[in-house]
RNA sequence: CGCGGGGUGGAGCAGCCUGGUAGCUCGUUGGGCUCAUAACCCAAAGGUCGUCAGUUCAAAUCUGGCCCCCGCAA
């Protein structure tokens, strides 16, 4: 079975290492190296170190879908394509390129959450699973027929770190069986519940600025669906841009709770009131420093001579 | 040369601008107090102030190089 394996970032990796122990991968799509990091040097992709690794060919174009690229993909003469988060939308000609069809990886249970990040996002809406599906690209960004899906509950503890790092490896158990499935024609696309779709839209930096009038439920859906990007931000009166990394919602609030934007200590842990209910938090990190407990956050604030609490500059107006 | 913050006893920080006695909140160890406790009191141990060089009578503090960590940006 000759593959054609398009994907980019870290989650495409397990997918690709599959298929490399199990088909013939004869050529890998990445998207190009880009700036990254401080310095701004060029990076190459998790999935095209992993190829270059392996000894496949690899290709970046700017653009996939165009004359030069398809007539290069028809020359690998592929059974299939598969796309992992690859980082463009494929034109007809590309999808139609394999003998056998483009298959894609999505992490959500579609039709729910199709679009850019259905990790993220089915986190913030407090979905209580996710999953992933297999399904055939169409030129409709993930409208395609739905192959296979597996699910997986979106624990209490799961952020969109943990549930990315598993849903990564539920992907790269399922392709395999989706190919064959196909191969042998033992697997029919089933058409996706068009009055069920959602969209799973890019997050925008902005995101990451917590709306503390929000009930605690949500802040702690928050942090959890923007970790470890955007992240979530508050700000003291002072100043002090605060990411807060951990959290955790608690029954009820300890002490003698301020006014909702006010974070408050009691047993030396550390609370953010929200609008309702509170949230304790239990590592942030200021701009320019580490990771700490909120422990050691207010042994910190108490060698300057700070004192708790520390009121929240208001960053939204609704 | 993309912009910026930081490296000070085990942890988190102050001190640096305006050089000259090592500070704060914790933790640790020992002791005390309490019916008890997230408490309180007393005492102790623990630091080549990232590193190398320079300026100076004197450097955590000023100057330059190097190493490491982090935020932004992508």
């Amino acid at each position: 079975m000759r593959v054609v394996f398009m994907g980019t970032p870290e989650f495409a990796v397990p997918a690709l290492k599959t298929l490399l122990g199990n088909s013939q991968v004869v050529a890998v799509y990445s998207q190009p190296d880009r700036p990254v990091g401080r310095g701004l040097k060029l990076k190459a992709s998790p999935v095209k170190e992993v190829a270059l690794d392996a000894g496949v060919p690899v290709f970046t174009p700017e653009k996939v879908s165009i004359p030069e690229e398809i007539e290069r993909i028809r020359s690998f003469d592929p059974d299939f394509i598969v796309v992992v988060a690859y980082g463009q939308i494929l034109k007809l000609p590309v999808i139609e390129a394999p003998r056998f069809g483009t298959i894609n990886i999505h992490s959500s249970l579609l039709p729910r959450w199709r679009g850019a990040a259905p990790i993220q996002w089915s986190i913030l809406a407090g979905d209580a699973e996710t999953g992933i599906t297999t399904m055939k690209i169409v030129p409709k960004l993930d409208a395609g027929d739905i192959l296979l899906q597996e699910s997986t509950p979106i624990r209490m503890d799961d952020t969109a770190e943990t549930l990315h790092d598993r849903l990564s490896e539920l992907g790269a158990k399922l392709i395999v069986p989706t190919l064959k499935g196909l191969l042998e024609k033992t697997l029919s696309g089933i058409p996706q519940d068009e009055s069920k779709v959602t969209y799973a839209h890019k997050l925008q930096k902005e995101m990451e600025l917590l709306d503390w009038k929000k009930p605690a439920r949500q802040i702690d859906l928050a942090v959890r669906a923007l970790n470890p990007w955007p992240g979530t931000r508050i700000e003291t009166l002072a100043g002090i841009k605060i990411k807060i990394k951990k959290g955790r919602l608690v029954a009820f609030t300890p002490g003698r709770p301020g006014p909702a934007g006010m974070l408050h200590t009691f047993g030396g842990e550390l609370f953010l009131q929200c609008g309702q209910g509170a949230y304790q938090i239990l590592e942030l990190q200021e701009e320019g420093k580490k990771p700490v407990s909120g422990q050691d956050f207010l042994n910190g604030l108490q060698g300057r001579g700070l004192e708790m609490p520390l009121g929240l500059k208001e960053v939204f107006e609704t």
